[in-house]
DNA sequence: TCAAGATGTAAACAGTGCATACATACAAGC
DNA sequence: GCTTGTATGTATGCACTGTTTACATCTTGA
């Protein structure tokens, strides 16, 4: 008997199923919530399971990371042609919107931990995500890169605060309001 | 027979050893490498005996990071008075300079896990190096808060891009003078 | 002096990441 | 259509962690 039409291997496809089973667990308990054991518990599968498909604990994270990076990357893209005359403000706010939305997944993929066994897959998806991102923002005079320097640590630092709740919202203001003063603030 | 002329508990003191200790731990290991049985092991005392001085792996966190504040606040107030004309990229590259000095305790400063389990002397240390922050850069009026909360987001942004290696120098070029580029830059 | 309290120890428990040896089930070749 | 190879998942055990409990030891103050 089969329980659905295309249920082909054992599990389905496990490694499918633990990552999106893992950004849940990872945006409710954080990253130090993230256990293998509890991971493949909730997935239905035995604790060694996981290790088929990810070589260890940092090698699951980084394909999060990595998937992370792929989404990050491809918003950025879409949201630089989507407005060729000043892409930087709208690329602000797509940034923003992206850590908001994703903020467990945003804070892995600048985890130092990470850094620290430079993964390769990790770096290639990092690399290419920001190259977008210099790329447009002109950062390759020296005067511009000055300015696109300031202008990504606006964005980021922003994000990072707001992400660490260190920033108190006015009563009755909302955040997006908030992101735009910033942004437009010169 | 003493060790030395004041060596008066068991220890001598515990608590600070394991504190200064700890500091050093972390800033060459990381948060995640900061374990209590290591760290106990470096001072010299049983597993169990941290637990006299803090309730929990969390609670040494909480103290180390506390340390980090008041010291970050002391520096802030320092320089804020040192340069009352214009306080506020002085304030910037000391808010700079701190990072860089001290990566892992800065990061653990801000680290979500510790505000998860918010512990009251961490919120209350955190708040008093914020307030004196907030004060200087005029952030209660509605127009200074905004143009505050850009400043701050453009330097906490940049020293966590500078924490994780995120920005590369050019040949030659020193931290310092980066630095004080994207700080001028208005 | 001596009792009380603070400080450190020993041992054990539950939970983790991880490695090894084994079981199973699909896919392809005869 | 059966067998064989290989990808996938399991069972089990090891080393390590944070933490707790009961016990030992030292310091202090009446």
């Amino acid at each position: 008997m089969s329980t659905s039409s295309n249920a082909p291997y054992h599990h389905g496809d496990l490694r499918n199923a633990l990552l999106t089973a893992a950004l849940v667990i990872l945006e409710r308990e954080g990253e130090a919530g993230l256990g293998l054991r509890d991971l493949a518990r909730a997935v239905g599968v035995s604790p060694a399971a996981p290790y088929r498909h990810f070589d260890s604990r940092a090698g699951l994270l980084e394909a999060l990371a990595v998937t992370g990076f792929q989404k990050f990357s491809a918003d950025m893209r879409a949201v630089s042609e989507a407005h060729p005359a000043d892409p930087l403000a709208a690329m602000g706010r797509t940034y923003l919107r992206f850590a908001l939305d994703n903020r467990a997944l945003f804070r892995l993929m600048f985890s130092p931990q990470l850094k620290r066994d430079n993964r390769p897959g990790l770096r290639i998806a990092a690399e290419a995500a920001f190259d977008t991102l210099r790329k447009v923002s002109g950062g390759y005079t020296t005067a511009g890169r000055i300015a696109a320097l300031a202008a990504w640590s606006k964005v980021h630092g922003l994000a990072v605060l707001l992400l660490d709740e260190q920033i108190a919202l006015r009563p009755g203001e909302t955040v997006d309001q908030l992101i735009a003063q910033v942004i437009d603030q010169r």
